[in-house]
Parts: structure tokens; C-alpha cells; sequence
DNA sequence: CTTGACCTTCCCATGATGGTAAGGTTTATT
DNA sequence: AATAAACCTTACCATCATGGGAAGGTCAAG
């Protein structure tokens, strides 16, 4: 049962344009265990596999695991992700579509960024208010009672 | 077996002192859900029971439940918030602890929104590049396939 | 005595990620 | 060739805070 010739040989380097997970995982930036789950979830295709059954990736696989890295990177959830990823592959998409999910996205950020100067401003407003001493007296306290 | 005299009354109303889950939550803004899964994880004392095994609240344990929400509409973990309680209900604390606390959570919300904030930047940076129309080119798709 | 609104426990789901276990494969070193 | 190290596979469990739902018991009012 010997494979030569059609499949990639088993330890085939990224060179070779075929890697295996780890590879791929080394030049994307994406941990094997997520590139397995975005296969799992659809996010990614599904790859080829060698005779013994590991994954191969090429490198246009490998530059959709980049593409979502850093969708990741910029906060997109899978759900977007995956949009972008349509977008991305559709050559008759309208900008617009990627322009508005963007912005929505944006506003999102604003949302918690906002969240979480409200909570900032309260909390440093109340620890300046707090001696910080070996005394139990402590407005910090008092304040998340109250 | 009747109970009379030794608990509260089943249908005893929050003026009594007492109250079931339902109010408890409706006066800490706690959800029953998440009542019960604090004392499962042991944030919350065990209430104690009617004899039909319904949970009994007194004004001590709603306080408590309002401590709880308070701590979370500031964004502290669950682990802090049973450090809070700690050191809300310890006399002999020193108000350094709770402030440490505070400012190491403050901190954190720091870190969490210059992350957000860099984020935005550069989305915004690259959505302003974008037409936003029906064709198809998209600086945004561009740079996050770079 | 029924109806509806409660309560109880138990299990499952989320979203993104990591850990671990048990087992197979490939590669490198003796 | 034998063995060990480093990889791969799947499958299950955990996180964190929260919610949903099922199946069944209890209580108050009509």
C-alpha cells in the first residue's frame, strides 16, 4: 500500500507548498487545536488529509488562517469572521457590505470601551477615597454595600 | 408534621424579613439562576430551607446578593468578588487589602481597554480608506488577507 | 379542586480557548 | 532494525458567567 505520488509525502515541507498542522500552525499564528475547531465549525474548509490521515494545508489554506488571526486580533467574532471570510472570497461582493460590518463592529467596541471606562472612573474614584492603611475603614467597601 | 412556629411561613413576604427566591431576586437585581449557582459555588452562604425546601432570604442574605451585583456592574471575577466579601464581612481587614484589589482590577480594565482602543484604531483607519460601495475593492479585506 | 405562578434539581448551551488522555505515525538516533 | 522523541489523530472535559428548558413538587387564588 505504498502512497508515492499521490499523496504529499507525509513530512512534506511548507516549501513544498503542503504542510501539516503544526506547520500551518507555525506560520499563521493559530494553535493546532483551533485550526482543528474553525474545521469543526465550518470557518475553514475542510483540508486533505495524508494516507495516515493528517491534515495537509496548503499555502492558500494557510493564508485563511491568517486572514482569520487576525480578524481574532482585531476583535471580530466567529460569526463576522465567518462573513468576512465570504466577503473576502467573493469577487462580486459589494465593499460596502465589508464597510458596514466594520463599522458595526466599531460601535461594538465603543459600547464596552465606554463599559468599562464607567466602571474605571467609579472604581478610581473610590479608591482614592480609600486610606489603603491597616485601618478596616474603607469607603470601597462602604460603597459596594450601600 | 406541621412546621408552624419553627420556619417562616412558605408564602412570608420580604416585609417579614423573610423572603423565597423570586423576591430576593427582584430586590438585589440578581437573577434566581444565578442566586443558586453562587451558593453552589460557595460565593453565597446556604440559605436555609422551608420545610417544602424552598430557599428563605432574610434582608442579610439580599445585602449580600446586592453586594454581589454592585461588585459585577464593576467587572470583578467571581474569585474577587468572594475576596470582597471576605474582606467585607472581616472587622479586622485593612483597607490596603480592598484597595490593592481595586487598583489591581483597575488595572486590569486598563489593559482590557487600551486593547479595545487599539483595536478601534486601527479598524477605523482602515474603514475610512473604504469607498463603502457596490464595487468590490476593500482596503479593509486587503489588509487583513496582508 | 383546578389553574397558574411559583419553586426544586438536573442537564445542556453559549464563545473562544486550553488541557489531557489514549492511541497511531513519522523522524531521528542509537 | 529497534527505540525514543516528536508529531499527529479523536474524544472528552474545563474555563467564566449566564441562560434555557424539562420534569416534577408546592402554594395561593378562583
Amino acid at each position: 500500500m505504498s502512497s508515492s505520488g499521490k499523496n504529499p509525502a507525509p513530512g512534506a515541507a511548507k516549501g513544498d507548498g503542503f504542510a501539516n498542522i503544526g506547520v500551518a500552525s507555525a506560520h499563521s499564528g493559530v494553535s493546532s487545536k483551533m485550526i482543528r475547531h474553525y474545521e469543526d465549525i465550518g470557518l475553514m474548509p475542510k483540508v486533505g488529509r495524508t494516507t495516515a490521515g493528517y491534515r495537509i494545508y496548503r499555502e492558500a489554506d494557510i493564508h485563511i488562517l491568517r486572514f482569520i488571526r487576525r480578524s481574532r486580533d482585531l476583535g471580530f467574532t466567529m460569526r463576522e469572521i465567518g462573513i468576512l471570510l465570504g466577503l473576502w472570497q467573493n469577487r462580486r461582493r459589494a465593499s460596502a457590505d465589508v464597510k458596514k460590518l466594520a463599522l458595526s463592529h466599531i460601535a461594538d467596541l465603543d459600547t464596552r470601551i465606554a463599559e468599562m471606562q464607567a466602571m474605571r472612573t467609579t472604581l478610581q474614584k473610590w479608591a482614592s477615597c480609600c486610606h489603603g492603611d491597616q485601618r478596616p475603614d474603607c469607603p470601597i467597601l462602604e460603597d459596594l454595600a450601600a
